[in-house]
DNA sequence: CTGTCCTATCTTTTT
DNA sequence: GATAGGACAG
């Protein structure tokens, strides 16, 4: 026996002291899954296994970073830093910088975000004539990363003759062609270059004999690309372990495949499995409910929570007449709680299915000062000056990067205008040349006046000359150089009248040269490579506001939730057309619903309470929902067929304007115009300021 | 290039 | 009903 097993109950060692072979352990929510996995890896270490043999992915770069300082806690610090812990998407990443040549493309490759991805798909379709009425880019987008997710070529889509998916597999060249070009992949990409390296044998062979013991975390959120790394370097000596919970499985819509974590046995045969059932968490009533919600899922692996804790109060389910009624319900409720101390704020969670639910709960909790964080939303990534710097210094990083190029030509105005930009991108198309090369052509370039030419040119030389810095060693210097030379601060008072807003602004792209210092601290041999990659990678987790915090309540969506745990939680919004989404039960996906009820039903320890109104504003429209059907399975019932039906009928019927033949009778204010909506009170009377 | 009007859209979003 | 993005005019 090993001290790294003491305590554990008989599962969870077994799983500890199972350290070769195939290992499949099925972790309900709250069982002690990370306990298992550090004590794992600690085991093994004191078992002689070296470190630097052992690669451990995870999802998030908060799991990666807990698993990390845990085993740390376990064993020496030597050790630990030769341990290869951390994303996917990072360990692609480092792999591809490595052997990036070795399936054609450079080791300097970029990374492209959310928003240069939008920007791709828009001109491929631009390119291909296709009018984004036909088809949107963001829906476009969402169907080649879907593709990509499951490892399907776009052949596969235009083979099925379909017009709208015939577009969508040209979009998907087009688009592809254009990354390749700019020299950047995006996030599927890493993981698509990365099965392509492993496809070379000698680089195979290489990562196997290296990585002699896998390990991967929340294993039923693994996509097709994912899937074929884990089978491929652990193939051979299968010392594959695998950890997660099908029944969390929430991220279907984002192509992972659950029948990964079903069929596990299948793909390494003679596999132990282990079964964390006991749950630790949660009172006795919590998990009955759980279970009894699950248990209607039938793709799954059968198996049920037993709680360890102590009996506490039943599951509360309370209706409400409005979504307005249900804020205020459940603000008052957490304020009463509060105020006689029986909870702090912190241990508390509201936790919703869809972004907009937590605007009335935000209004009222602030009405009664009660401080909270809404996880989620902007991300300090995502507002434009830092998005704006970035791409100056991916365009500095990488002169090919032209999505970024475009982003900042006229950023701050440079008399670069929109026109301007567009005969450059229809010449270097012409041309089969970069937009670079067009602005060093630009003299022979009709329909481009001089003085843009020669603005256009200042702006290449500027990044040019910053460019020579980029290996140097004071990466901060080079971020406010960046900054002061390319006059960003033109772009603010452009942009901002307002003093404070641009005192804000700028507070913001001070920030980043703050962030660049802190990569420059942390890491030695920081570069900007070295720095866009940390950025790319981790996009949420530093700053402010975002992370539960111990005096604030957290508001949160079911997706964020996963995870973590609360004292005392509301579910809210638990209604037809909102858990389960209406879009789910259009698509088939109640199951996945479920699955994200049983999440918000286990964040719970001590308290739950869940709510749903009778009525509820909705795409303008006032509805009257009925109850989820989940609440009839919480108490062990079947949802009535009447209610099943009703509610497939107002989801497909909601869901093609052409055919309303009215479904069933809806509220009286059912289908009125405009006008009508007058005469709703106080409901968004009040704009929602910035969240506290 | 900016401001405006208009209209399409309205899940979830680890990297 | 809100919002974001595009089209169009000035």
């Amino acid at each position: 026996m090993s001290k790294f097993t003491r305590g554990l109950n008989a599962e969870q060692s077994r799983a500890v002291r199972t350290t070769k072979g195939p290992l499949l352990v099925l972790a309900g929510a709250g069982t002690g899954k990370t306990r298992v996995i550090t004590h794992r890896i600690a085991h093994m270490l004191s078992r002689g296994v070296a470190p630097r043999s052992v690669l451990a992915m995870t999802f998030t770069n908060k799991a990666a970073g807990e698993m990390k300082d845990r085993i740390r806690q376990l064993v020496s610090k030597r050790g630990v830093s030769d341990l290869t812990v951390g994303t996917f998407h990072s360990f692609c990443m480092r792999s591809l910088r490595q052997y990036g040549d070795r399936v054609g493309i450079r080791k300097a490759f970029g990374i492209c975000d959310a928003d240069d991805q939008l920007v791709a798909m828009k001109r491929a379709l631009r390119e291909l004539q296709i009018p984004e009425t036909t088809l949107a880019p963001r829906a476009c987008l969402g169907q080649v990363s879907l593709l990509k997710n499951r490892m399907m070529a776009p052949d596969a889509l235009a083979s099925s003759g379909d017009d709208r998916d015939i577009d969508i597999a040209q979009a998907y060249r087009r688009y592809d062609a254009g990354l390749r070009a700019s020299g950047v992949l995006d996030f599927d990409d890493l993981l698509l270059y990365m099965v392509k390296l492993l496809d070379d044998k000698r680089t195979l062979s290489q990562f196997r004999k290296r990585f002699q013991y896998l390990l991967v975390d929340e294993y039923q959120d693994t996509n097709g690309p994912q899937y074929e790394i884990v089978k491929r370097i652990g193939g051979e000596h299968r010392n594959v372990c695998v950890v997660g919970d099908d029944d969390q499985s929430i991220y279907g819509w984002r192509g992972a495949d659950v029948s990964k974590i079903l069929n596990f046995e299948d793909d390494f045969p003679k596999a132990v499995v282990v079964r964390l059932e006991t749950n630790y968490r949660s009172t006795p009533e919590i998990i009955d409910g759980a279970n009894a919600v699950i248990r209607n899922n039938t793709s799954r692996h059968e198996k049920a929570l037993r709680a360890a804790c102590a009996s506490g109060e039943s599951i509360q389910v309370n209706s409400l007449p409005d979504e307005e009624a249900e804020a205020q319900y459940v603000v008052e409720d957490v304020l009463a709680r509060v105020r006689d101390r029986l909870v702090p704020p912190g241990d508390v969670a509201i936790l919703f299915r869809t972004a907009i639910q937590p605007r009335l709960f935000e209004l009222r909790l602030r009405e009664q000062n009660i401080p909270y964080v809404l996880v989620g939303g902007m991300s300090f990534f995502d507002r434009k000056e830092i998005k704006d710097i970035l791409s100056y210094l991916k365009l500095v990083a990488n002169p090919e990067d032209e999505l970024s190029l475009l982003r900042v030509i006229n950023t701050p105005p440079r008399g670069i205008g929109l026109t301007s930009v567009e005969t450059m991108l229809a010449v270097a198309a012409q041309r089969s040349i970069s937009v670079a090369e067009v602005i060093r052509q630009g003299d022979s370039v009709p329909g481009l006046r001089a003085a843009t030419v020669e603005s256009a040119r200042r702006f290449l030389s500027t990044i040019d000359g910053l460019r020579e810095l980029q290996d140097g060693p004071n990466l901060v210097d080079l971020v406010k150089r960046l900054i002061r030379e390319v006059r960003y601060d033109r772009e603010l008072e452009r942009a901002y009248a307002d003093p404070t807003a641009r005192a804000k602004r700028w507070e913001a792209v001070k920030e980043v040269v703050n962030m660049a210092e802190m990569h420059a601290r942390r890491r030695r041999g920081a570069n900007l490579g070295t720095f866009l990659d940390d950025v790319a990678l981790s996009a949420s987790d530093e700053e402010e506001g975002d992370e539960p915090s111990d005096d604030k309540l957290t508001l949160m969506t079911l997706h964020s939730a996963k995870g973590l745990e609360f004292g005392e939680v509301y579910l809210v919004g638990v209604e037809e057309g909102l858990l389960p989404h209406l879009r789910s039960i259009q698509d088939g996906a109640v199951e996945e619903e479920r699955r994200l009820a049983y999440v918000g039903i286990t964040r719970a320890k001590r308290r739950l309470t869940i709510t749903y109104a009778k009525s509820r504003g909705r795409f303008g429209q006032r509805v009257t929902p009925l109850p989820s059907r989940f609440l009839y399975e919480l108490h062990g019932k079947q949802a009535p067929t009447a209610l099943l039906e009703r509610s497939q009928a107002e989801a497909v019927g909601g869901s093609s304007p052409t055919t309303s033949p009215t479904p069933a009778k809806k509220g009286p204010t059912s289908r009125r115009s405009k006008k009508k909506a007058v005469k709703r009170p106080s409901a968004a009377k009040q704009p929602a300021r910035k969240r506290g």
